[in-house]
DNA sequence: TATATATACTTGTATTATACAACTAGATTG
DNA sequence: CAATCTAGTTGTATAATACAAGTATATATA
């Protein structure tokens, strides 16, 4: 169970270097990691409130009340009241919120370019595909 | 250059994706992310110093320091003196450590074959395959 | 060989991301 | 309508991190 046939350790260890090398890249574009994924969910999602962002990312709600307060403050998401609920806001992107998203994007995507460059395009799609597989995964 | 062609994209948003979702299932066993891989780097490497540890890991070394003044601490590594330099340790894990190394991998491994458990063996190699390669690439 | 420079840490300080607990205000339910 | 539930905020604590300054040892150079 500890040869090359333990396909699970693999993945296991592999998945554990993988956050520990994506997270020592360091932030990339103007955004940092929560901010970029916050307001990717926004723009897919569209307005949606502290609890909705709390539970898509399987943070406390208080950490992501203090991230959207901190987009506010910084003009890249605007509060708006939600009509069917008092106690709730709903965060919508601002235009220079959705600049920042864009540029940040891209300058991942740059990033992801240059490091599979010597990749097929069999194998990206096999490893995208398999990607997205395993986080639908760990939603239980 | 934003439809499902978009395979770059794609696997951008999926490595962070997974990133938070990795960092959100908390630690399993009792080990966090850390001390496992810097247990893990030991029992590989065998005795090294804290300069080795901070650049396989791209950690500042006095973050490295730290926490294998921790590990020291709880008694899970010795601090070797380096017989070639009178500047660095070289830290090795004790049984402590390795009987806590071994436990958090059975724990780590028990989660993801659970998590992986409707998955083909063919698909299980292949993400192992692609992620290890990714790690590679990440290696500048 | 003596001195200057480089290296491997350690420790002090600051920042950031996070969780949990206590609280407030509004919503839902019996 | 009172009791309870829920969305969010704010206070506090912790952990992981980086950078800066300092120490001790090693290496290179004059």
């Amino acid at each position: 169970m500890e040869q090359e046939q333990d396909i699970i350790g693999l993945i296991e260890y592999e998945v554990a270097i993988l956050v520990r090398r994506a997270v020592a890249a360091g932030n990339v574009g103007s955004l940092d990691r929560s901010a970029y994924l916050l307001l990717r969910q926004l723009e897919m999602q569209g307005p949606v409130g502290v609890k909705a962002l709390a539970d898509e990312f399987r943070l406390d709600i208080s950490t992501v009340s203090r991230q959207t307060a901190a987009l506010e403050a910084k003009g890249l998401v605007q509060r708006l009241p939600n009509p069917e609920d008092g106690r709730a806001s709903l965060f919508q992107i601002t235009d220079e919120g959705m600049r920042q998203l864009t540029e940040t994007r891209t300058a991942r995507k740059n990033r992801y370019s240059l490091l599979l460059k010597d990749w097929s395009d069999e194998d990206r799609r096999k490893l995208g595909g398999l990607l997205a597989r395993l986080n639908r995964t760990f939603i239980d």
